[in-house]
Parts: C-alpha cells; structure tokens; sequence
DNA sequence: AAATATTACCGAATCAAAGGCGAATTATCA
DNA sequence: TGATAATTCGCCTTTGATTCGGTAATATTT
C-alpha cells in the first residue's frame, strides 16, 4: 500500500529509534523526533500507519510499536511461499494420494506479515512445551510481549534465553517449562525482550 | 495492451522515484521529473497508465501511486521459498537484529525434493517424543520405511495412527511414545504405511 | 497526401485529503 | 490513587488532485 512522504518520515523514525534503543518510543519522544508539538498528530500518523499494516500495536498501550518489515513497497519481489498440502483426517483404508483436501499449510501462514526470524533451542530448559534441543523455534520480533507468552529473553547482556514470561511489579519472572529448573527472577530494568514464540519446527 | 513511449517513460520514473525515496511522488513531482508544466497533462498520463492496468491509486489521494509489476516486461521469477533468517547464537548485550547470519530456514530445507504432505495430529499418543495434538507432522510418502522410525500406519483400514515401527519376524509392532500407552502388534499383511515422519511444525 | 483519431500538452479554478494544533478525557501502571 | 501516557474532539492550514476548455504534435486510415 502506497505511503506519503510525512507518514514515510515517521516509519523512517521509529525503525532508527527501536534500532537504537531497543524499545519502542513514547508519543512524546516521536513528537520531538519529528517536530510536532501535537500528541493528537502523532496519534493520527501512527494509525495511518497502522491501518496501512506497516505497524502494529495494542491499544493505549505505551511503547508497544512494532514495526513491521516492508514488503512490496520496493520493487523487489515478495518471496512465494512453499505450501505443503495439509490432510487432516485419512479416509479409512484409502492409500494416501487418493484423498482430496484443498488446504495447505506453510511457514507464511505462521509468519503472517510479522517481523521473524528462528533460533535453534540448546538445552531442556522447554522440555515440559515440548521444545526440546534441536528445534527451531519462530520468534516474533516484538518488544510488545504479554505475561505468559514464551519469549525470547535477553538477562544482563548475558545469553538469551527461552522462558515463559511474567510480570510482578517491578520484577519480571521467567519461567523454565521444566519442572527440574528454577525460576529466574530479576529486575525489569535488566532484561531485553527480544520477541515471542509463535512457532516450532523439527526436523528428523 | 499497448504502451505509448511516453506512457513507458511515465513508468519508468514512477519506479525509480520509488525505489529511491520509499514513496509516490506527488503529481507535481511527476512534472518536473517529465518537464511537464501542467498538472493536467500528468493527470492524464497517470490515468491512463492506471486504466491499463499497469498502476493502481486511491481517488484523490495524494501520493497513492503503486506501481504494478507487469507480467512478460521483465523476467519471471521462479516461485521461491519463504525462508527466515536464522540466528543461531545472540551475541550478548546485543540486540537481536545486530547479529549478522547468513543462514536462513525454510521449509524447502526439509523437504528436500521428497513428496511430503503433512497431517495434524489428535491425541497424546507421541507425547514423549514430544509430538502433541495440534501439531503438524510433515510425512515422507515413501513405503520404504525403516524399523525404529515415526510412522503413519494404516492398519485394517481403520484410522490412520503415528507410531514407532518395528519388524518382528512376519508382524509388525507399532509403539506409541507414550508410556501410559500399549503397543500394537500385527501382522505385516494387514499394515499399510503411508509414510515417514520428517519433521514438526507447532503454530502458537 | 488529406482526413481523422489519438496522444500530448497548457493554465487556472476548484476541491479533497493530509497534516497540524490545543485542550479535555480516559486508560494503564506502579 | 496519582502519575504518565494514549485517545478523542473541533477546528485550521497546507499540500496535492481534479476538472475545464482549449491548442499542438503524432499516428492511422483512406
């Protein structure tokens, strides 16, 4: 979808802020960043925007911009994606090729215009969701994340790691799914959040 | 449908101004660009390259301009991969999209040129091999199966079930991963295998 | 080559949308 | 609850698109 010139300064701001600082900017901050002295006129460009799908965040929620990858604007072409067909049920004594099912399934359907990348799992620390060394996990790239979600966490500049997420006051607890480990739980102000799970994949 | 020469030369800008600067150009913008001094003429220009289907705009919209590719003008490019970037390290106290990697994941890199369809699993019967119901499992059609690998059996053309095979002399024992679980034993006559298991896919 | 279409072009008036403001209101977090 | 940040409202300014009524330059057809 096509984009202004002012709406593109903007885009242009927020992907360099997130780039620098790791989170999302407040109204005010984008308001300075672009001259505009009117919260309201940043309000209106950030849901331009996001009617345009080139962001996404909640509702009255400060920080929570994620910006999205932009596909399509530039001429180069989107990459297709590589659907498999998707057989729910076997029809009963029926070899395989001889059941029909319009549906597929593919990488794009978990993507979905989201911002992703993958990360392979080291450990047993997910052993308890089913994520075992050796997967891949799709993590959402989004500093937007929800108590419960397993996300991609990054402690005191150390290694990141996978854990499931909850808030409790000041402090962030990230929780192992495995009953052997321990909760780790620190400040928020220490710790990164790189983006959520959305998918797994294995291979054999 | 035809293009004039000054219609291609109208395109032509469209793309490159674009390509450089992330958005349409306003109609004025268009007339420097072409040395047209009326907004009239471009006007026209833009609306007849849009009844020719090779740009699409919102009425009245200022820089709404998406320019079309066309089909047969420029080289067709073969259907690609979706494929994500993989990282399979984080450097500490960077954040994420500082890590440079080359390698990327799709779902080409398991299916490799195999047949493979994919079916969603119901129940908890794979549970300790961490396969659980919702996931997807992506099944090799191949009736060359080997003893100790996840398969789709289809036995007495009843449903179809995943299970560990193994050959015992003239029968067949299908294992569950699931140790609250019996294993099935029969005679090879009456199993039919659909496939092998080579990988998992888990949408969140 | 003359007749006829089609394409390309102009300038100015008009109108719609985007961009902007301040202030009051409401939601969320600590 | 108090502080902080997001939302909404009415109104104004600026930018850019549309339309009108024409002329000149190219193609196309006869």
């Amino acid at each position: 979808m096509a984009i202004t010139k002012r709406q593109r300064q903007v885009y242009d701001f927020l992907q360099e802020f997130i780039q620098r600082n790791g989170y999302s900017p407040s109204f005010e901050e984008i308001g300075d960043g672009l001259g505009l002295s009117s919260l309201a006129t940043v309000h209106k460009h950030i849901s331009n925007l996001e009617k345009k799908g080139l962001l996404k965040r909640d509702y009255n929620r400060s920080r929570s911009i994620d910006v999205l990858p932009v596909r399509g604007m530039f001429k180069r072409t989107p990459p297709k994606d590589l659907a498999l067909p998707l057989m729910g049920r076997i029809a009963a004594g029926q070899p395989i090729e001889a059941v029909e099912t319009p549906e597929t399934i593919s990488l794009g359907d978990i993507t979905r215009s989201k911002d992703v990348f993958v990360l392979q799992v080291k450990g047993e620390s997910m052993k308890d969701e089913h994520i075992v060394d050796g997967d891949y996990v799709l993590v959402e790239k989004t500093n937007n994340t929800h108590d419960g979600e397993i996300v991609v966490a990054l402690v005191e500049g150390t290694d990141a790691t996978l854990k499931r997420l909850y808030r409790e006051g000041s402090n962030i607890r990230l929780q192992p799914s495995n009953t052997a480990m321990k909760p780790i739980v620190v400040p928020a102000k220490s710790v990164q959040l790189q983006g959520r799970v959305i998918g797994v994949l294995r291979k054999y």
